[in-house]
DNA sequence: CATTTGATGTACT
DNA sequence: GTACATCAAATGG
């Protein structure tokens, strides 16, 4: 089955607080600036997926109610979640409305598009061997490790102009974007809650080849 | 190329 | 103990 589809969308003014997960590709094209360490490294969003509240979304942090961990998910919009994962990796993700509603937006890549040296060396393997310049940020756990976020900013607010890690451009979201399920999950896998914009090599890679590729196919 | 595997924090059964 | 919103190195064709 072939799942992405193509869709045009006419957007007014990018507002996190209108409800339902629908409002992820609002954030698809926004500006993602983190200084951190002194150094300052921004990323162009290409790459997001939707989870829902409690109860509504059994792959969603939040579907069993608040815990320790997810409890900045329901804060307001704007506020970033940033949770371990896989013991290794930091993962970013921005709360949306309606307030207290504990849905969220993860930021699973972005394009490099200023402090590419600092995200080069934050991104540098034991190995020693660096980069492509698309794979900098190209994955959710590569993302937050080029921006250096961990989670000491966990709760802090992304549309505050004062915080280390924010977010920008909000009046101009993509007008154009792909969609289809998500990827790396195993409950309501189903669901096409993943946006990204088309054309763009930084997008991460399907996991499972079986669910699709060719997202060209159909037109 | 594709597929497998090791590393390893945290939440929850 | 098990599962997990991952990644990079190793392995096989």
């Amino acid at each position: 089955m072939v799942w992405a589809t193509k869709t045009v969308v006419r957007i007014v003014s990018g507002d996190l607080s209108r409800p339902g997960v629908e409002v992820a590709p609002l954030l698809l094209g926004t500006i993602l600036t983190s200084d951190i360490g002194g150094r300052r490294v921004s990323v162009r969003v290409v790459e997001v997926e939707a989870y829902g509240g409690p109860g509504e979304d059994p792959a969603s942090h939040a579907h069993h109610g608040m815990t320790p961990r997810n409890t900045s998910m329901f804060g307001p919009p704007g506020t970033c979640y940033i949770y371990r994962s896989y013991g290794i990796h930091w993962c970013l993700n921005v709360t949306i409305g309606p307030v207290g509603h504990a849905a969220a937006v993860l930021l699973r890549a972005g394009q490099v598009v200023a402090g590419f040296d600092v995200a080069r060396e934050r991104r540098l393997p034991p190995s020693g061997r660096p980069s492509l310049a698309r794979d900098l940020a190209r994955g959710p756990g590569r993302l937050t490790q080029a921006l250096g976020v961990t989670g000491s900013l966990d709760g802090s607010d992304l549309l505050d102009p004062g915080n280390p890690l924010r977010l920008t451009s909000l009046d101009e979201p993509a007008t154009e974007y792909l969609r289809g399920p998500r990827v790396g999950i195993s409950r309501a896998a189903d669901r096409p809650w993943r946006f990204w914009l088309p054309d763009e090599p930084t997008v991460s890679a399907y996991r499972e080849g079986a669910v699709t590729r060719r997202e060209g196919s159909e037109r």
